[in-house]
RNA sequence: GCGCCCGUAGCUCAGCUGGAUAGAGCACCAGCCUCCGGAGCUGGGUGUCGGAGGUUCGAAUCCUCUCGGGCGCGCCA
């Protein structure tokens, strides 16, 4: 998946007085002092993995060494002694490795970054990256044809985590579900209830084959009115069927609407299908599509020359017998958000429907979209593991495992939490002995009572007398290696924030908040925060809000409650 | 046959768009509470990064081929 689509040559803004802002520059005027011409943007800034590699790192040494055939070290080596930089921000530039230029942030600097954080609160790691852009996300928009099941709660999770993450990013973001109630499976669902609800009055009829087995079917043919459903059978086939249809379609997306709610998933606004039809709209694109000459008529069927743009062939948009296919109404569908001013609209869609990605890019493009637009997210499938071995999803009368299942299962928090731990387009095995556990093995519980353990030590530290002080140039007095190691992992959230929200993958933030929440504890384990040491006592205190700040801000975003006590 | 996703420690997976000595959790073993929450901390790793080539100063990462797993290729949605 292309996701690099808003970095440097989309000029996205960067604020000037970030730390790698801060340290590019610096490099830029080294190198201008040298007389060597590189570009400023092609200076990479990045953050070693070993923090003995100081804080920041560039390899601009590297690269400028291969066009200029120096040595590389060399070179690194002239560029920094001519980096100029604030005592305030870095105090130590070094060259390591085969060339690497490493800069180590202040003391004072990290310090600094700490008072920050408790002072902006929950808006730390706000970024403008989106510019206010709009972008919609549509994600789970599960048929209405029975509750949502395993998928379709890892796409909730996904999609939710992923609109809290474009918002903290800068993005104006929409969260959509698209409702299929026009196509062919309302029919199939109306003949399904139909046969339910003459069952329920006792007559002896066989359930369609192509109907939907699913006892919650059975359950809402009781929970229709009689005399509705005998004036409906009075009714011609098709009419009864439609009526019944729309029953159940009404039946069960408050169903799914209870389940995403149960789950803690909000959504800005559900866009039916149906208001395609309603509106013509359907018509019109295709009508729209045939100016622009990518129609042609065969078999008496209308496709479109999906082939020419990409696609293995061409597809149909109209059928024969004249009604029109899932494929039109879809790009019907994605004409309405591109009309909507949408600059990005990202799907979540199923593996299934990997296949369907070029011929929508195709035909949005057609319809005056982008390159890459829509952007589709593919949502791997997720196996259920229990006691080390995969659970079978279905259950008996083929009914699936379901999201509301899984929540009075694991509670919505481990179910959130787990399948945002891996990245969207990888398989995911759900362990549930895990999930269940209420200890430490558990990942979601380790975060979690860290942000109880702050919490309580907070209010323990009043009651001691200890409180934020209103000086805080005490946080320079915290020198120990856990703290600044702590100190060292708050002060790269907004970077991870921007990192997740390019990469629309919001795994990122729950390996951090794991990491965060261990150097938490590691602090915590060696540095009493309430001593004698009122001035060292209060520095410590700052250090636990921070940490308690940017682990509640991780956690909102995640859509996983941060409880003050367990 | 063609297309998409995935092969990294016993298991489940990270690896930040090509960087420095490949990491985490779980499991297993051994330790740590007179003290702010022990749902915690510390120590313990001989990995053909599926395999083979290639590009590069540098490859788990990019390219080609290949083996294995999942999914898809409908006038269904």
């Amino acid at each position: 998946m292309t996701n690099d689509r808003d970095t440097a040559r989309d000029n996205a803004p960067r604020d000037a007085s970030s730390a790698s802002e801060r340290s590019r520059s610096a490099l830029a005027s080294a190198l201008a002092e040298l007389g060597l011409a590189i570009d400023r943007e092609a200076i990479q800034i990045e953050r070693p993995a070993d923090t003995a590699h100081g804080d920041l790192s560039s390899n601009v040494a590297l690269i400028a060494a291969k066009q200029l055939k120096r040595d590389p070290r060399e070179l690194a080596a002239e560029i920094a002694a001519r980096v100029k930089t604030d005592a305030d921000f870095v105090d130590r530039v070094e060259v390591a490795g085969p060339g690497f230029i490493n800069f180590a942030f202040s003391r004072k600097y990290i310090a600094e970054q700490v008072k920050e954080i408790v002072r902006l609160g929950a808006s730390y790691g706000d970024g403008d990256l989106g510019r206010g852009r709009k972008v919609q996300v549509e994600f789970v928009s599960a048929n209405p044809t029975g509750p949502l099941v395993i998928v379709s709660a890892r796409a909730a999770a996904i999609g939710a985590a992923l609109v809290k993450i474009l918002r903290k990013a800068g993005y104006d973001v929409q969260a959509e579900y698209y409702v299929n109630d026009a196509g062919s499976q309302v029919a199939k669902l109306g003949l399904s209830l139909l046969a339910r609800f003459r069952q329920r009055l006792g007559e002896d009829v066989p359930f369609p084959e192509e109907g939907y087995p699913g006892e919650y079917l059975v359950e809402i043919a009781r929970e229709i009115p009689e005399d509705d459903g005998r004036a409906w059978l009075a009714l011609p086939q098709d009419t009864a069927v439609t009526a019944f249809g729309q029953a159940a379609l009404e039946k069960i997306m408050h169903m799914i609407q209870s389940d995403l709610e149960l789950f803690g998933v909000r959504y800005d606004n559900f866009f039916r299908e149906s208001g395609l039809y309603a509106d013509n709209e359907i018509w019109r694109t295709l009508d729209l599509l045939k100016e622009r000459g990518v129609v042609y008529g065969e078999d008496g069927a209308q496709w479109f020359r999906s082939a020419e743009l990409g696609d293995e062939k061409d597809r149909v948009l109209v059928r024969s017998d004249g009604s029109p296919t899932y494929f039109l109404a879809d790009a019907a569908y994605h004409l309405n958000k591109l009309r909507r001013g949408f600059t990005q609209a990202i799907d979540l869609w199923g593996p299934d429907h990997h296949g369907h990605i070029k011929r929508m890019q195709s035909v949005s493009r057609v319809l005056g979209a982008p390159a890459d637009w829509p952007e589709v997210l593919i949502v791997q499938w997720v196996r259920l593991v229990e006691e080390g071995k995969v659970v079978s999803m279905s259950k008996r009368g083929g009914e699936f495992v379901t999201l509301r299942d899984l929540v009075e299962d694991v509670g919505a928090d481990a179910a959130k939490f787990f399948f945002l731990m891996r990245k969207t387009s990888a398989h995911l095995d759900f362990n549930l002995t895990l999930a269940r556990k209420e200890s430490d093995e558990n990942p979601v519980y380790y975060v979690q009572y860290a942000h109880a353990r702050i919490s309580s030590v907070v209010a323990y530290a009043r009651e001691q007398g200890v409180d934020f002080p209103a000086d805080t140039s005490c946080v320079e007095l915290l020198t120990e290696a856990e703290e600044i190691e702590l100190m060292r992992k708050l002060v790269i959230f907004p970077e991870l924030i921007r990192g997740a929200a390019l990469t629309r993958e919001p795994h990122f933030l729950t390996a951090y908040a794991q990491q965060l929440a261990a150097e938490f504890h590691r602090f915590y384990h060696v540095c009493r925060i309430v001593s004698s040491n009122r001035r060292l006592s209060e520095a410590r205190l700052l250090l636990a809000e921070a940490t308690r700040v940017v682990l509640a801000e991780s956690l909102r975003v995640l859509g996983v409650s941060a409880p003050e006590k367990m």
